[in-house]
DNA sequence: TCTCGTATAGTTGTCGGACAACGGACATCT
DNA sequence: AGATGTCCGTTGTCCGACAACTATACGAGA
């Protein structure tokens, strides 16, 4: 009868308020509160999904942080108007998955990926030896065919199988690690600069102005363990960044 | 003895997880525990400090979500390594609190504020009518009395008071707002955009090839009404900007 | 009729206790 | 030595209860 034991109103197995906040959030997206509007209450949302009101608290109390909803003690909790749902920058997916969510085709190019020693930097940063080695890739990120981000990415060898070639990477490094028993990521810590710099480039395509903001930033997975660094240059214009900003 | 009445361990009057969260977050940046050490578990938190254990889980929610900490089912929650607590661009505070807390002196020089008609754009925005007026600020902010960032600003006419002159605002906005009844703000969606115009600057103490960082972003109060557009150029390199990007 | 204080119902905030699910450590068996 | 089972500490989820708060309705008094 409860939702313990896998499936009631929600998907399978991961976290219960997750789950709940991930369908909220739909519901949402689907203009079924108009902005302003109440929402079920908590003992509501209790009965119609099955699980406990801790549960439900959890799922609001992330929703509320991330802007969609507000809640007023005494009086219940309502509907932001944020018209189009954000994908924000906070949330942290790979690019190709943000691209696919915005309507558009991903697809990505490789300039370079080859095994190379580590500099003393990466040594430190991902806290191996100097014999053990790195990949370094270099690709473009494309929606639609057009190019919207340079990125320059580093990862320890060990977060590849055994077995594994350069060549083996095709699309998305997420992807690929998801497939091949690899580090989940769970957070990274990203530096947000405006940067103009020419040689970021490497198919001279670019005009002589061009803007970019770059995101620096290193990814961690569930032991805490920095896995991948990562510079992406998103060319200004080309890709939307938002955060939504909250009080604690 | 219990925290029920007021204080106890923590601060005065505001919602006894974020106080608690607080109250972490200062003992996390006086590296109490250090990276990858265990935290007291939920059941001595909820001893030391007299609260139940529901409020030292959403304490504990919003450090991880912030990735201060990561919790592991069945071993405890644990301080990861950001050496320097980062002041993260999620967490909506006035720059010159931001300034503050890094360290520098804040202080800012207003160029213009003036009552003016709105535009039509802010009409709708604001929702307000076309006789109703809006005040219009220019200022540079700074730090150590550098120039960190030029921003435009727009609010308004309610949200002052009735007897309200230009002249009477001389610091942060947020600090007259909150000191003169003002609304409380809530939420900022941020659009974030590396932007290179020389017009920016009023002052003409730029050099030719400036770079700035653009937060273009809406404030929120608590009845979800936007009540403050901001338009901050940050001078690129002189303030840092970081974003925790967590999986939801 | 209007104003003001009071009662009331509805909702969120916090509390306490309980059990399930999970991961590690250790003992035990093969 | 290696695999397996058991115990124990911790977090995840559930349940029920009460306090605190808000808006509304109501009635007394002017």
């Amino acid at each position: 009868m409860k939702a313990q034991t896998g499936t009631d109103r929600l998907g399978s197995r991961t976290a219960l308020p997750v789950r709940l906040a991930d369908d909220l959030r739909g519901r949402l997206a689907a203009q079924e509160w108009s902005p302003g509007e109440q929402l079920p209450t908590e003992a509501d949302l209790v009965d119609s999904y099955g699980v406990s009101r801790a549960t439900v608290r959890q799922a609001l109390k992330t929703l509320e942080e991330r802007g969609l909803i507000t809640t007023k003690r005494g009086l219940g909790s309502f509907a932001a108007d944020v018209g189009t749902i954000h994908a924000g920058m906070q949330e942290l997916k790979s690019i190709s998955a943000t691209i696919a969510e915005m309507g558009h085709r991903p697809g990505m190019r490789y300039h370079h990926r080859l095994l190379r020693p580590p500099t003393a930097q990466e040594q430190d940063m991902f806290g191996i030896g100097p014999d053990e080695q790195v990949l370094d890739i270099q690709r473009k990120i494309m929606a639609d065919d057009i190019v919207v981000a340079y990125s320059y990415d580093v990862l320890p060898r060990w977060v590849f199988p055994a077995d594994f070639k350069p060549k083996d990477l095709t699309g998305s490094v997420f992807g690929f690690l998801a497939d091949n028993n690899g580090p989940t990521p769970i957070r990274a810590l990203a530096n947000v600069k405006a940067v103009s710099d020419l040689s970021v480039a490497w198919d001279g395509a670019l005009a002589q102005d061009e803007l970019f903001l770059l995101l620096d930033q290193l990814h961690y997975d569930e032991q805490n363990r920095p896995f991948m660094y990562t510079r992406s240059y998103f060319i200004e214009g080309r890709f939307a960044f938002t955060v939504m900003r909250t009080t604690r």
